[in-house]
RNA sequence: GCCCCCGUGGCGGAAUUGGUAGACGCGCCUGACUCAAAAUCAGGUUUCCUCACGGAAGUGUUGGUUCGAGUCCGACCGGGGGCACCA
């Protein structure tokens, strides 16, 4: 038999041939036993989810993925995971809940469309089908049964609805406001997509521009999206901390001053945000935003002031580079009365480091106690006013020259709040502020609402209608759902609805005149906002899901995904939920009880003399030098970075799977790599993967010739070795069980290794210990079955069953083989191993101390003298104290 | 700049949360089988001293708490991540 007919590597990954190799024993053909077992699984319809609500529900889902052509090894690790934890939930007793959809729109596909002239639908529809066939490969215990697609309009028919219903509510809005452009993809961004000034997908800088865009209020909710983080306890602490930072909540007051011209006239109040009201003594000038509507409304007649403000703004696109940017400012005609000292009149100036968006788009400066401000009071001369000391210094000669003092301290120079620390200070001027009439405490949030319009064309339209008569009026539900056009052209930039000849024409609902379709479309974050609720009940037609359906399956119990969506998707996720429940939708207030973020996949990356990027199967090893496959040309090697299509440090998991088997994939993405951590592909590491299973069919095999028949009762009694072997084997069971809760894969898989390794050198020499290989062996079977289910299934039949692994219980381990009789206590002499001493369990401490201080070593160091102490802890150590 | 996380053999990583550091795997070394290689099997593998028995040191550096520190506390060094004119 070759090598390749028995399923065994092939050349292209292992360089040592294909020459026919001498008789041993027949291997594991895992292509064979893969393909037959996903068949009867798939026959059998075993992973299709029923509600039962008689049973205990547990809901897996891995991040749906984007259908971009192929799976990598993220999706391969991402699937792995979740799979081991939906079918080891599955043998524990629960009604798993496990599906698969595609996260279906989005600007690849138009791209696609651009460059190889292939519709959108089509490129997107033909990846999901290879895709699928790709996962269907690796045995996952998914149902496909409830497969869905976002582009499907019976799926985004319903996100329209309840996007009309948001709209009722006023959780949807149009507001025109300076937008995140990206020049590249030509659309909109919100201010999540936009990542140290570059749009998140194309890294192209990101323009500003004024726009009336559509906005989702997730800003209603910020202060439970943030006091909420704290139950979601079954999070990781990093992606709270992160959430709770991008919502920033900020206690401060808003303040009103009086503004004047020169002359004195009145010329309205001017209201700003501080954290800050205890320095408010020590305001030297105020500033506003270039986009405040104060300064528009003089820049009207001032070109000055034009000028400044269009600077700002070229600075200000490019400013997210440039974070040095210099402190600017336009000095206005106004000066500003002191709400707290009515004698005192600050300077007011348009500056170009305030930010319209966030507060009101206007400050008072303080030099004295914040750094933006002391730049720019240095900058124009203005003066610094210390309102603020260190405790212990000395308020009359306490001055700030250098730099700003920004910690807590003493409040001076401030009338009625000297002597204060900052915080009581807070207090008393807010109840001061309120009680005048001048201003009042506050909490700002730096979350903005979330902005949903896109310009393109491969995404769910916007149910609504422009009519110059109504305005912007709702697409009547039974017009839903609004289906988009297929025939478009891709030969120029911009978006093809907009340009469609016939589609966007329509009448007006309301008055029936001529009218106009929105031709933006959703951010896709919004298709993938709501999915994991699909797929409780995929197939209605009539509503996005069944209450009782919904009910029953979520929320989430287990989410898995990369933490690049710490903040996007997971949040956009919470807002809807909770708009939902707005509407009456659900009484839920959070879709995800349990989220673990995987890490990535990496691998080294390759480069060839000419600079050129080079794929790990078009280098080869020799010796210890790195050569080119194809001219043995010396290859660099650099550092390992995750898998990337640019870098071409890519493995593609088909060759994979087709090579070495899933069940081998499988292994390899659990073993070493702590799951969150990143994880280093490696050939090495996938062939030890391979030996692996390998061994564990050829060991099984052979003592399965030993085994007494299935369904042999239990002797009376066992040998010492035979119980040596069933703890070792229940044992297991426990730790395993505990590792894969807790998501320690990497353990769970070295725990395995030992149970191997023990089964493999039982030689057993009677009745009782043959039983206890059998029933070692039964679940040590059972317990690779969430991780190579393939393997395990077939060993299962090989063992004599009729059953279905994937349809069996968790094996349970009894409890008196958990402990042991005797324990290993080591022994220290001042902290120092000096040896150890064997001890029955929970042996007394007098029992303990004396065999302890028997030892040869330890009666050695005594040298006759009595300790001066003895610490002992039962069952662990003893330490000797001279 | 602010916030958070992490530094353990040649490598990935364990260590019951303050109690025998280095489980398990990879790699490497030695041996068996083989004409030979691959595969497989057995043994070894933190460092230093010792033929050995054994001993000493050792978890980024440094100080501390403790009978006892990889684990707790302080300072520093290095790596990674998040936020960044957010008033």
């Amino acid at each position: 038999m070759t090598r390749e007919a028995a399923g065994g590597i092939r050349c292209g990954l292992c360089r040592f041939g294909s020459e026919p190799v001498s008789p041993q024993p027949p291997r594991y053909n895992f292509r064979e036993t893969e393909a037959k077992w996903q068949k009867v699984w798939e026959e059998r319809q075993t992973f299709q989810a029923v509600m039962d609500p008689a049973r205990p529900k547990y809901y897996v889902l891995e991040m749906f993925p984007y259908p971009s052509g192929r799976i990598h090894m993220g999706h391969v690790r991402n699937y792995t995971q979740g799979d081991v934890i939906a079918r080891y939930k599955r043998a524990k007793g629960f009604n798993v809940l496990h599906p698969m959809g595609w996260d279906a729109f989005g600007l690849p596909a138009e791209n696609a469309a651009m460059e190889k002239k292939v519709h959108p639908k089509k490129w997107t529809y033909e990846n999901i089908a290879t895709m699928k066939a790709q996962l269907k490969s690796m045995g996952l215990s998914l149902d496909w049964s409830r497969e869905l697609a976002t582009c499907d309009p019976t799926y985004y028919r319903h996100q329209q609805k309840m996007f009309l219903d948001f709209w009722k509510a006023g959780l949807a809005y149009r507001k025109e406001a300076w937008v995140n452009w990206d020049p590249v993809d030509n659309t909109v961004l919100a201010n999540e997509q936009v990542i140290e000034g570059k749009g998140w997908r194309t890294g192209a800088l990101v323009e500003r521009r004024k726009l009336t865009q559509w906005n989702l209020k997730i800003t209603h909710f910020a202060d439970e999206l943030l006091s909420r983080l704290d139950t979601l306890d079954r999070w990781p602490e990093k992606v709270r901390l992160m959430q709770a930072n991008w919502i920033g909540k900020s206690r401060g007051a808003r303040v009103f001053w009086d503004l004047t011209d020169a002359s004195g006239t009145d010329r309205g109040k001017l209201e700003i945000f501080t954290t800050r009201p205890d320095t408010l003594f020590g305001a030297s000038f105020m500033a506003l935003s270039v986009d405040h509507p104060r300064v528009a409304e003089l820049a009207a007649t001032d070109p000055g002031l034009q000028h400044f403000i269009a600077e700002c703004r070229k600075t200000g696109t490019a400013a997210a580079e440039l974070e040095t940017a210099e402190k600017q400012g336009y000095k206005l005609p106004f000066l500003a009365r002191h709400p707290l000292e009515p004698g005192r009149m600050v300077p007011v100036y348009a500056a170009n480091f305030v930010l319209m968006e966030y507060g009101t788009g206007a400050i008072f400066g303080c030099p004295g106690h914040d750094e933006r401000d002391h730049e720019f009071a240095t900058k124009y001369g203005l003066p610094i006013l210390p309102v603020v000391m260190p405790k212990d210094a000395d308020p009359k000669s306490f001055s700030v020259v250098e730099a700003p003092f920004v910690e807590d301290g003493i409040i001076v120079n401030s009338g009625f709040l000297d002597g204060l620390d900052v915080e009581a200070a807070k207090v008393k001027v807010i109840a001061r502020l309120e009680e005048m009439g001048v201003g009042k405490g506050t909490i700002q949030y730096r979350l903005r609402d979330w902005l949903v319009s896109r310009q393109r064309y491969w995404g769910c339209p916007i149910p609504a209608i422009h009519c110059d008569k109504c305005g912007v009026v709702p697409v009547p539900e039974k017009d839903l759902p609004v289906k988009l056009p297929d025939d478009v052209t891709f030969d120029r930039p911009g978006n093809p609805l907009d340009r469609h000849p016939t589609w966007k024409h329509v009448k007006c609902p309301t008055c029936g005149g001529d009218a106009r379709r929105e031709t933006d479309t959703f951010d896709t974050f919004i298709d993938s906002s709501w999915y994991f609720d699909r797929f409780t009940s995929p197939h209605l037609q009539t509503a996005p899901f069944d209450r009782d359906e919904n009910h029953y399956w979520m929320p989430v119990d287990q989410y898995i995904g990369g933490v690049e969506h710490a903040i996007l998707h997971l949040l956009y996720s919470r807002f809807w939920t909770r708009a939902m429940r707005e509407v009456g939708m659900t009484t839920r207030d959070e879709p995800f009880d349990g989220l673990f973020t995987q890490g990535m996949v990496c691998h080294e990356t390759y480069r060839a003399a000419d600079g050129t990027w080079l794929l790990p199967e078009e280098i080869e090893r020799s010796g210890s030098k790195v050569v080119r496959l194809s001219d043995k040309s010396p290859v660099e090697v650099g550092r390992s970075e995750k898998m990337s299509k640019s870098k071409k440090n890519v493995v593609d998991p088909d060759q994979i799977i087709r090579d070495y088997g899933a069940d081998t994939a499988r292994w390899f993405m659990l073993s070493d790599s702590p799951p969150e951590r990143d994880l280093e592909w490696t050939e090495a590491g996938v062939t030890g993967a391979w030996r692996f299973q390998q061994r564990l069919h050829r060991v099984a095999t052979e003592a399965m010739e030993l085994l007494p028949p299935i369904g042999t009762a239990g002797p009376a009694s066992f040998s010492e070795a035979a119980t040596e072997l069933r703890r070792a084997a229940h044992r297991t069971v426990a730790a395993l069980s505990a590792d894969i809760e807790a998501f320690h894969f990497n353990k769970a898989v070295a725990r395995l290794y030992e149970l191997a390794n023990t089964i493999g050198n039982a030689a057993p020499k009677d009745d009782s210990h043959k039983w206890a290989l059998r029933e070692a062996l039964e679940i040590f079977v059972r317990l690779i079955g969430p991780m190579t289910p393939h393997l395990a299934e077939e060993l299962w039949q090989a063992l004599g069953h009729k059953t279905l692994l994937a349809e069996e219980p968790w094996p349970a381990a009894e409890q008196a083989l958990l402990v042991d009789n005797t324990v290993t206590v080591a022994v220290q002499l001042n902290g120092k191993l000096r040896g150890t001493i064997q001890l029955a369990k929970d042996a007394p401490k007098d029992v303990a101390e004396k065999t302890a201080l028997a030892l040869p070593e330890i009666a050695r160091g005594l040298d006759g003298k009595a300790p001066k102490r003895v610490v002992v802890v039962p069952n662990r150590i003893v330490n000797v104290v001279l």
